[in-house]
DNA sequence: AACGCCGCCTGATCGC
DNA sequence: TGCGATCAGGCGGCGT
């Protein structure tokens, strides 16, 4: 599922094939993920306009449009666990979970957001943003930043890593890669995390993240498709098995540790999966 | 008010 | 072999 890295990666495909395109219709084909509802109201806001840049916030996509006379645009942008953006050329037939689908002008071109599982979201309101947390691999989140998100809370310092006021892009995947790489227990109270803790916790997020994010930039994502175009994370075969390679805990229990051989523990916190080696972290 | 927990979704996998 | 049950989980919303 699309994190931090993954949605980092796929803005920088993104970006260079969408700036300067301009918008010559929208469709949408499953109205629950979209706001507002109608592909009329939609359209109003974004027909007409030319992309400006592709951002990020988080998990987020920014999308900045602007119209003819000026006037600014933005679409925010989820993938949720299942969501996939693409710009899909000519003639490719829609993906079966299309839910919008974005004329960018006479050579046919189409950017596509799909999701299977319709977590995702297409927003024309920024107000979720808003909420979030300092970027982990920003200046603002600093070792304080984290100390003070952290204290006074009794949630296991896990379940507070997805919080995403806290810090925003850490999913359930770099949290446990993250408090692996700090030698940390998952289970932990917040409040009982130790100031070296948290400076090896806040050092370990930006490394799993900032890692995620050079490795996956490596895969030629619009490769496998047979040519330019398509760019999203999965849309080449194997690539989210490559971005799995690289975890250490996340999806391996049962397996041994990569630094002490113990086998890797699955428990379950806040209804979710974490995975730790009983070794490693205490 | 912080925190736990449900519901939204469908495809993959499991068990009988 | 086939089919129903279970699982996966980000996040908004609701209840305590």
């Amino acid at each position: 599922m699309p994190e931090l890295p993954e949605v980092e990666v796929l803005r920088r495909h993104l970006e260079p094939a969408l700036v300067s395109r301009r918008i010559t219709s929208v469709d949408v084909l499953l109205p629950k993920l979209v706001r507002p509802q109608t592909a009329a109201e939609l359209s109003r806001a974004m027909v007409g306009s030319r992309f400006e840049s592709v951002g990020r916030r988080g998990k987020y996509l920014l999308f900045q449009m602007r119209q003819a006379d000026g006037q600014g645009v933005q679409v925010v942008g989820h993938l949720g666990m299942t969501g996939r953006m693409v710009r899909l050329p000519a003639g490719v037939p829609l993906p079966r979970h299309a839910a919008v689908v974005i004329g960018l002008g006479e050579d046919g071109d189409r950017f596509v957001f799909e999701d299977v599982r319709r977590f995702g979201r297409f927003n024309l309101e920024t107000g979720p943003v808003e909420a979030l947390g300092p970027e982990p691999l920003e200046e603002a989140f600093t070792a304080a930043v984290l100390a003070a998100a952290l204290a006074g809370s009794t949630q296991a310092v896990k379940v507070r890593l997805l919080d995403q006021s806290m810090v925003s892009g850490v999913g359930n995947i770099y949290a446990s890669e993250a408090l692996f790489r700090a030698g940390l227990s998952p289970r932990r109270a917040s409040r009982r995390v130790k100031r070296a803790e948290v400076i090896r916790l806040h050092q370990a997020i930006r490394e799993v993240l900032q890692e995620a994010i050079h490795e996956g930039s490596t895969l030629p994502l619009d490769s496998a498709a047979g040519g330019e175009g398509l760019f999203y994370y999965g849309a080449v075969e194997g690539a989210s098995d490559f971005y799995q390679e690289r975890l250490r805990v996340y999806d391996r229990a049962g397996r041994p540790c990569v630094a002490c051989g113990t086998p890797i523990q699955r428990i379950v916190q806040a209804a979710r999966s974490t995975f730790l080696c009983p070794g490693c972290q205490r």
